[in-house]
RNA sequence: GCUCCCAUCGUCUAGCGGUUAGGACGCGGCCCUCUCAAGGCUGAAACAGGGGUUCAAUUCCCCUUGGGAGCACCA
């Protein structure tokens, strides 16, 4: 908690899902304050919720942050495995008075609530059993433990991004610590795991904002420190409402399989809420050095498809060809179904990727584009490119293959004997290139056809402009 | 209903009393050009409204409106 001891920071997700674009973004906020500070960023599974918890969702989480690179420190830490733990916590908290049972059913509390709404007044817990007397309990009978909150006075949550934010103790009630059958409440377990796992700064959403106050009064009540808080904004779908599915909140995994790039998707998510100056291409390396809380803005934003795929492409075209071609052999392996490129179609690929990524924005773009140099043989061609291929533009295509043929089978040979053969015939360039093309790829567009034609090599050129022809 | 948060181009944002209100995405135009991109130049596009405070408000305060979150024996 002192200034100058390491911070320790936490992402805490419940495994009831996969992990989606809002949950990334708080822990690649966590991830970058520990870097910047060289603190420990540490992973705590919320499973205290049984029946809404998997061993998929959990698997799917940690995947996506290892996809995203954001390595945590030690082993994740599984809080309902700590159970004994908050339970003792509870008792402690009983035995010093700082807590009570409460024999209240569901019903009574169900009744309750319907006459505070009703009568317009703010839903809480009435303290009907705070200061009964334990002899009144019914004997047997289930109960909760509820801490006894403070009724007078605030509590003020001083909080990085939100600033000073003050509740009135008169509108917090006595929260349960312990549910009748005797397992802790998150409100408890996340308290408890967070001062012993020794964690000094809390990063999480905003939606938490309210529960920080009553955490709080936790705190007081156990005598612990008091961590840093930063509540940031939550991100809205493009129609400023709640993130849904077609909107973005999609697994990470999605996002992958989408054909983003882990640190293009890094990028984005930083931006989305945190600023510097006018930057905005901001690689992993820099924003470590540059990340802080007070360029954390507080209203919330919205998800931008087309700006996360602006800076895809960026990152694409600012990646090294043979690590590009890697991510892409990469990407077909594991995608669906799986794809295996050989050996030829590897070397095809890497050699004309600087054509290739300059006109992808994702990888599966990308990879998209290269199709026509994965497999050798005639190309199928689509719609534009079969309107292309008339027979007058076949009849072209004849003589501009005889012309190639007789020369050297260069990108600048080939763009030189295809421009004299244009001009012989009265051609515009396009008209001899463009049938070319889809000959070739078998669509209209592509990366500059003479450097495809180089890489595709003569013989194989020849192969699919011949079929083309002939057809 | 109650509590809390938010409010600059369509979107992400810079701005921290005096600016021609800047950048980015997207959109339009021009250039480049074998297609499509990329790139260069360029255009349109914002301070939600109303009160204050101040010599001066996008900026500070209040209200309204509009968004959002939370009010469980979920997390």
């Amino acid at each position: 908690m002192t200034k100058d001891s390491t911070p320790v920071l936490r992402f805490a997700p419940s495994p009831t899902g996969y992990l989606h674009i809002g949950g990334a973004r708080t822990a690649l906020f966590n991830w970058l304050y520990a870097k910047h500070h060289g603190g420990k960023f540490l992973l705590r599974i919320e499973d205290t919720d049984r029946e809404r918890s998997t061993p998929a969702a959990v698997d799917a989480i940690l995947k996506g942050m290892e996809w995203l690179g954001l390595d945590w420190y030690g082993e994740p830490v599984f809080q309902f495995a700590r159970a004994d733990r908050h339970r003792a916590v509870a008792e402690q908290l009983l035995a010093a008075g700082k807590a009570y049972r409460c024999y209240a059913t569901a019903a009574e509390l169900d009744e309750m609530r319907a006459a505070q709404r009703a009568a317009g007044k703010p839903i809480h817990y009435d303290g009907r059993w705070r200061d009964r007397d334990p002899s009144e309990a019914p004997q047997g009978a289930p109960f909760v433990i509820r801490l006894k909150a403070q009724q007078s006075g605030e509590t003020i949550v001083h909080d990085q991004v939100q600033g000073d934010v003050r509740f009135a103790h008169d509108q917090l009630d006595d929260m349960i610590l312990l549910r009748s059958d005797g397992t802790p409440t998150y409100m408890l377990a996340v308290v408890v795991d967070d001062f012993d796992m020794g964690i000094t700064h809390v990063i999480r959403g905003a939606d938490h904002l309210n529960n920080a106050a009553r955490q709080l009064q936790l705190i007081d009540a156990m005598g612990w420190p008091v961590p840093v808080y930063a509540h940031v904004p939550l991100i809205h779908g493009p129609d400023g409402a709640k993130l849904s599915k077609r909107h973005g909140a999609l697994g990470v995994d999605e996002y992958r399989k989408m054909g983003y790039l882990a640190e293009a998707m890094r990028n984005y998510l930083l931006r989305l809420g945190w600023s510097h100056g006018d930057d905005e291409f901001i690689p992993t390396a820099q924003a470590i050095e540059w990340f802080n809380l007070d360029s954390i803005g507080k209203s919330p934003a919205r998800f931008d498809f087309k700006k996360l795929d602006n800076l895809n492409g960026q990152y694409i075209r600012a990646m090294d060809d043979a690590d590009l071609a890697a991510s892409v052999t990469d990407f077909l392996a594991v995608a669906e179904p799986p794809r295996q490129l050989d050996k030829k179609a590897q070397a095809r690929l890497k050699a004309a990727m600087p054509g290739l990524k300059e006109r992808a924005k994702t990888i599966l773009e990308l990879a998209e584009g290269a199709e026509f140099l994965f497999s050798d043989g005639p190309r199928t061609l689509d719609d534009a490119a079969a309107k292309i291929l008339t027979p007058d533009a076949r009849k072209v295509l004849a003589g501009l293959t005889a012309a190639l043929a007789a020369g050297n089978w260069l990108a600048p040979d080939l763009e030189t004997a295809t421009r004299a053969f244009a001009d012989e015939q009265g051609l515009k360039l396009g008209q001899a290139a463009q049938p070319l093309r889809a000959a070739l790829t078998g669509r209209t567009v592509s990366p500059p056809i003479f450097e495809m034609l180089q890489i595709l090599g003569k013989e194989e050129s020849l192969a699919r402009l011949n079929a083309c022809i002939t057809a």
